[in-house]
DNA sequence: ATGCAACTTCAAGTTAACTTTAAGTCAAGA
DNA sequence: TCTTGACTTAAAGTTAACTTGAAGTTGCAT
C-alpha cells in the first residue's frame, strides 16, 4: 500500500491542499493517518479524485458524488443515476450546439442590430424556451 | 409603443417578478415608468429577457450580458466575445460527449467495481485532465 | 537551540444569482 | 370607509464549493 502526503497529492492531482482538506471534511476522501501533523493518504485517493472530477464535469453535485463513493476505497455507482445523467448530457449537448449556431450566426450576421435579424430572433426564442425548461 | 406591467411580464417571460426587479436593479432591463406603484415596461423587454436567457445558457455571466445590452432598448453584441464563446461551447460539447460515453459505459459495464475496469479508467483520466484544464 | 517553511484547525469570507422577509403603499371593490 | 390583494423597498438570507485568515504545531536544517 503506497502512501502519499498532502503536498504530493495536491501536486499530482492538481487540486489545492485547501480543497483536499475540504473534501476530507466532507467525507469525499479519507486520509489514513498522519506523519506528524501532515495528513497521509493512500494512493488510491488519486483515482477517487479523478472520479470526483469526472462527476463534477458531468454535472453531479459533491453530495451526489459522495453517495457514489465507497468509503473503504474506490467507488461504486448507481447505474440509474448514470444513465439518467448521460441522457441529460445528451440533451444539454443538443442545446449547446443550437446556442453555438446562434452565437456563430450573431458573430457574423450583418444586420445592424441583432434584434432585427429574423434568424437570430428564431434562435433566440428557442433558447429562451430551453432556459424556461431549465428553471422548472 | 406597447407597454406591459410587471405581473404580465413575469407571466409572459416565465421569470419571477423578484428576478425582474433584481434585473432592473442591476440595469439589465429598464422600466419606463410607473402606474401607481407598479413598474411599467415597454414590450421589447421581453426580447431583452430572451437575450439574457440565451446569454446565460451560453455560459455568460449577467455582467457579460449587461455589457452587450444597449440600454435604449434591444441589444448589440461584441462579435469577438460571441465567437470565442461559440468555440468554448464546441469544446464543451466534445468533453460532454466524452463524459456521456463514460457514464454510459459505467452504467452498463459488468465489472464489479468501476475502479477495476480499464476502459472506465481510461475515460476517467481523460475527464480528470479536462477538469484540470478548466480550473486554470 | 533556534528559525522557518509547511503543515494544522476553526471560523469566517467569497461569489453569483437570486429569494425571502418585513414593513409599507396603493387602487379598487363591498 | 374598510379590506384586500398586488404591488413596493431595503436588507438580509440562501446555496455550493471553495478560499482565506489567524493562530498554533511540527520536523528539519542551521
Amino acid at each position: 500500500m503506497r502512501t502519499i502526503d498532502i503536498a504530493q497529492l495536491a501536486k499530482k492531482s492538481g487540486i489545492p491542499a485547501s480543497t483536499l482538506r475540504y473534501y476530507e471534511e466532507k467525507n469525499m476522501i479519507r486520509s489514513i493517518g498522519r506523519n506528524g501533523l501532515k495528513r497521509v493518504y493512500d494512493e488510491y485517493v488519486l483515482e477517487q479524485l479523478q472520479f470526483i472530477a469526472l462527476g463534477q464535469r458531468a454535472g453531479f453535485s459533491l453530495q451526489d458524488i459522495q453517495s457514489m463513493l465507497v468509503t473503504k476505497g474506490g467507488f461504486e455507482v448507481n447505474r440509474d443515476m448514470l444513465s439518467q445523467r448521460a441522457e441529460g448530457i445528451a440533451r444539454e449537448v443538443k442545446q449547446l450546439k443550437a446556442i453555438q449556431r446562434c452565437l456563430e450566426h450573431a458573430a457574423k450576421c450583418t444586420a445592424e442590430r441583432h434584434s432585427e435579424c429574423p434568424k437570430f430572433q428564431r434562435l433566440l426564442s428557442v433558447a429562451a424556451k430551453d432556459a424556461a425548461r431549465k428553471r422548472k
